[in-house]
DNA sequence: CGTTGAGTTGACCATCGTCAACAGGAGTGG
DNA sequence: CCACTCCTGTTGACGATGGTCAACTCAACG
């Protein structure tokens, strides 16, 4: 398993660092839109920073002071109902842009579900780097609507679908996530509760806790501790797909 | 009612036009970006077209040689799963723009309910304008995160929330998505079917009917012809934040 | 005047939510 | 080192919400 993928292996290394040209998301992400020089002017603005688990990076509605780079580490974006009800709009990964919109103020909320690293920008200063490297934009757009097809690829999943095939449809969706950075494997790390994956299928906890244990009976899969195995890989992509 | 989001009001102005100077969704839409001269400059690469009722624009995974804006009419973006279910993913309104992303080809399927006009560009000779006119880029990125927190919001009405409740979300949301285009009115017009309805909001047609009479025989909401008027707006929109 | 398609309503049933109990591991304090 | 609590996850019993199947109405259209 990759480095950036395994969560025991993360543990020590989630470290901060603003050293743009060796960090290891730095082709995955924003940043790969610049050359060496823009690179540095980017890095000048950059503040490297770290999270604890259950920190909070920022409250929706707040005034969104900065934008962040994830580098390593796991993060989950939700918003509040009034009556406290709790919706997981989606896990940020290494390698994922904080604050595309470059919005005033955040769309949602965002804590830390293990330790988290991020290169941290003001938004002014990002922003008015934005208005001199129009390849900047053109990235920052193509990122939003990549966001922007994850989040109808969710609306898909919670649609009128059984609560296995939004479970499958999960596991398979991480994978294609960690895939990015790492491998794909047939082991899915876990960082998130079982509650933050109900909130973000729209599920309750008891479901997803039944669901898996039901794919576990079938050996389409098997629960090891900090993640799920993917046994039989064929029928969980046709859960998720169907 | 406006004549923008009133059916019959509309029924016979659908018509084909590129004069943008005197364009109705001139300041709505993405065009509202550029000066006189460039408007002329975009006019030159626009297309009018017309789609009747049940006319397809385009399929999904097809090739997107063009992009639409749309000038008046409703259409219905959707994706198929393998086994015949539709997720409608969003409706299209005066205004709207398809192909944001600039992507070489379709996310979704694009089909118009009613009757449909609209502006259309090659994707070709619009990316180039984008290359030229940074702020043109600017409002198509500012455009593409409206339509992510469009999405987010249908996530967070698909999430675990009952019947009622996503059906007044439903009412609500395309009142003020016709407040943009026209009068926040207490008459929300509704061109599309039930089934329309039930697919965005993940629901069967049955319980859609069902819920919409229970609001009507609570005197919630009042059913006409083409439409649904709101009696209690403050219990629906109670409802729809809940 | 028959056909078709959209919408409504009813009866029944499955899935999933609710409430509750329990297991096991991590952390804490005596 | 053990006992205790706390937290997460699992499992069971039960019930409500919403899906399924079917019948019916009504308007539009030939």
């Amino acid at each position: 398993m990759d480095a950036l993928t395994n969560p025991r292996a993360m543990a020590g290394q989630c470290r901060a660092t603003t050293d743009c040209e060796h960090c290891r998301v730095r082709f995955l992400s924003v940043c790969a839109a610049l050359d060496r020089d823009e690179l540095a002017e980017l890095e000048a603005i950059a503040q490297s920073i770290h999270f604890d688990a259950k920190e909070t990076i920022f409250l929706e509605g707040e005034d969104a002071r900065a934008l962040y780079n994830v580098t390593c580490g796991t993060l989950r974006l939700y918003r509040l109902f009034d009556d406290g009800r709790r919706q997981i709009i989606g896990f940020a990964l290494p390698g994922d842009f904080l604050g595309l919109d470059l919005a005033s103020s955040h769309a949602f909320s965002a804590d830390a579900i293990d330790a988290v690293s991020a290169c941290r920008f003001s938004r002014t200063s990002f922003t008015a780097l934005t208005e001199r490297k129009p390849h900047l934009l053109r990235r920052l757009h193509s990122a939003t609507t990549r966001e922007l097809s994850a989040a109808q690829d969710q609306v898909m999943a919670l649609g009128r679908r059984s609560a296995e095939e939004k479970v499958a449809w999960f596991l398979i969706h991480l994978r294609e996530r960690y895939a990015r950075v790492g491998d794909r494997t047939t082991m899915i790390a876990l960082p998130m509760s079982r509650l933050d994956i109900a909130d973000f299928l729209g599920l309750t906890i008891e479901t997803v806790s039944r669901t898996l244990t039901r794919l576990a009976r079938d050996e389409s899969i098997a629960i090891d501790p900090g993640g799920i195995r993917l046994v039989d890989v064929r029928r969980i992509e046709q859960l998720a797909a169907a």
